[in-house]
RNA sequence: AGUCCGAUGGUGUAACGGUAGCACCACAGUUUUUGGUACUGUUUGUCUAGGUUCGAAUCCUGGUCGGACUACCA
């Protein structure tokens, strides 16, 4: 018997109604962003949440745009969407649209206006927010709160009918302005907005409010299990209150808490910012928490999947250590990368000795996940990395000191002999030895080195460009620094190498792929690249157990 | 001030009245032709005060702390 993984707390309550023949066991999700920007990490949890539950109890999981606000929504969105969440390696049931449930909504409210459950109230935006009381004190009734049903289903089909500016009249439902709970204080459920929309294009100039649309096209779709974040706990007794005095089919809020990474921002009005204000190119900028974002730095599916799944669904706030996403990253790619090498930071060494007209070894790709062997031609001037030799060096430095040996990977044991400096006292090459007897694959030698370093033949090198990618802010919470979180970005977020020597093979690399550099970390080809011009982006160093060691002292 | 949520190691998350477990992080060690991976081990926790009970992280009461809510945004 496989061991049971403990069920969170939606999952008790779906397992709990399906025990109780609810909705006769029935199980329908809905992931329903609103398109006015990008999906990120914080999505891809609701994402995960919603398709893997529909999976998991062979329910149906549709996606639905919220895009109920036409000033603020565009296709393009709706397109950039589609894509993550196909990326991201899930398949909606259906993509529907709450403005495709307009003419439905608008009887929903001519029902409740019928009820004497909602009028038409010709006070200004400041008007009702000064007479919606506060938490400590009842609001007051809107002069207008009386009409009959009469007059409020004229003005209201003479709002939908244009006959209104922006503005001069809004339908409110009749609940109680006394209420404990804000939203319950006759909150506007139609807003008049001369405005295009993405969809239905000029047919409205009446959008019902988030509050009248959400549940209403949940219980359209039936959906019944309706999860959103926290932040809408309050609305849920309003929720219930339309469905309710509807009579529509009951659909049910649940409310999760949203992920919260260390080191990023995840609210949208800050995400822009950092976009508008050029602090990142673009929504896809490998430093930027969306999943485009993400996508393009090399992060994959599969790990923030894992991710999504290891974070938990819970109630309480939290505040997640980057590291751990940054270890589902390492995990996955770990199990798939081909290993290359490739020497971020040159200095030649010359193998004094070397005198072979070239060797080619073939190096296997991947040692957890056999992908084969490739070419690797040697040749007596080799690139190395600068602080892989080190003149004084202390005792635990594995690398080339002289008198030291190491091992070049996949190749031969050298011992490094010295080295040559120019004028300024900087070394300017590294002077070594090879042992022929310990070709790698037959080493005769019978010596064990404790350090292998990786290398490039000067005369087969190809250059790319690198862009080492770090976390976006310098504190762990930026949003709760004093100040604008815009003070606490990390400007060395990005470092650009113009130009580092690769391995040849390298050379098939297409924008996408990923590879592990090895002993730098896991690097994925950017889709700036060019014909000519390689671009890598660091998706994540390697764990770094030496420079950790070198930190302390 | 009111209403509603919540509180378990540094971080997340389990334990559903009966041995506080798992993962990340940190630290130490073993293996290693990546100072990577893998493996082993160590440190660290039930907000608080009462109550119920043979027994409480769990149930009850009070307190403390944190969060959300006063948009014609979603």
């Amino acid at each position: 018997m496989a061991e049971e993984k403990s069920l969170n707390f939606i999952e008790e309550i779906i397992e709990n109604d399906i025990a109780e023949g609810v909705n006769g066991g029935r199980v329908q999700t809905r992931f329903p962003p609103e398109p006015n920007g990008y999906l990120h990490i914080g999505h891809a949890k609701s994402i995960c949440l919603n398709f893997g539950l529909a999976k998991k109890y062979n329910g149906k999981c549709n996606l639905r745009f919220d895009d109920t606000n036409p000033t603020t929504e565009e296709t393009e969105y709706v397109e950039s969407i589609k894509k993550d969440i196909e990326w991201l390696g899930f398949k909606w049931d259906n993509e529907f649209y709450a403005s495709d449930y307009f003419d439905k909504i608008y009887q929903f409210a001519v029902t409740l206006i019928k009820k004497g459950c909602a009028y038409v109230d010709d006070s200004t935006a400041e008007e009702i927010a000064a007479t919606k009381g506060s938490t400590f004190q009842a609001g007051s009734d809107s002069p207008y709160r009386g009409r009959s049903i009469e007059e409020n289903l004229r003005l209201f089909e003479e709002m939908r009918d244009g006959k209104y500016e922006d503005g001069a009249k809004v339908l409110r439902a009749k609940i109680d302005m006394a209420h404990p709970n804000l939203l319950l204080r006759d909150p506007v459920i139609y807003r008049i907005k001369h405005a295009h929309h993405h969809r239905t294009g000029d047919k409205w100039c009446l959008y019902p409010m988030y509050d009248f649309a959400h549940g209403e096209s949940d219980s359209i779709e039936e959906i019944t299990h309706s999860i959103c974040t926290l932040e809408f706990i309050h609305h849920r007794p309003l929720y219930n209150w339309f469905i309710e005095q509807l009579g529509i089919f009951p659909s049910k809020q649940y409310e999760f808490a949203r992920l919260n990474l260390t080191y990023t921002v995840m609210s949208k009005r800050k995400l822009l910012k950092l976009v508008n204000e050029g602090y990142v190119t673009s929504w896809d900028d490998p430093r930027m928490p969306t999943l485009s974002g993400m996508r393009r730095r090399g992060y994959s599916p599969e790990a923030i999947r894992k991710f999504c799944d290891t974070v938990g669904v819970a109630k309480r706030e939290n505040m997640i250590d980057l590291s751990l996403l940054e270890f589902c990253v390492r995990e996955h790619l770990n199990k798939v990368t081909d290993r290359v090498m490739a020497v971020l930071d040159p200095v030649k060494m010359i193998i004094t000795n070397y005198e072979e007209a070239g060797d080619v070894f073939e190096i296997e790709n991947n040692p957890e996940t056999p992908n084969g062997y490739r070419s690797v031609p040697f040749g007596k001037e080799l690139w190395i990395e600068r602080d892989d030799f080190m003149e004084d060096a202390p005792k635990k430095f594995f690398r080339l000191t002289p008198g030291n040996m190491v091992r070049l990977k996949g190749a031969y044991i050298v011992k490094c002999e010295g080295c040559k400096k120019d004028e300024a006292g900087n070394v300017i090459e590294v002077h070594c030895t090879y042992l022929p007897e310990s070709k790698s694959g037959n080493d005769t030698s019978g010596l064990t080195v404790k350090g292998t370093i990786h290398w490039i033949s000067v005369q087969h090198a190809l250059t790319a460009e690198v862009r080492n990618y770090d976390r976006l802010f310098k504190v762990e919470d930026p949003s709760s620094e004093e100040g604008d979180f815009k003070d606490y970005i990390n400007p060395d977020a990005l470092q650009v190498m113009p130009s580092v020597y690769i391995e040849p093979s390298l050379a098939k690399a297409r924008p996408g792929e990923s590879y592990q550099f090895m002993r730098k970390g896991y690097y994925c080809v950017d889709t700036d690249s060019t014909a000519d011009k390689i671009i890598f982006n660091r998706t994540v160093g390697l764990k770094d157990t030496w420079a950790k060691e070198t930190k302390k002292n």
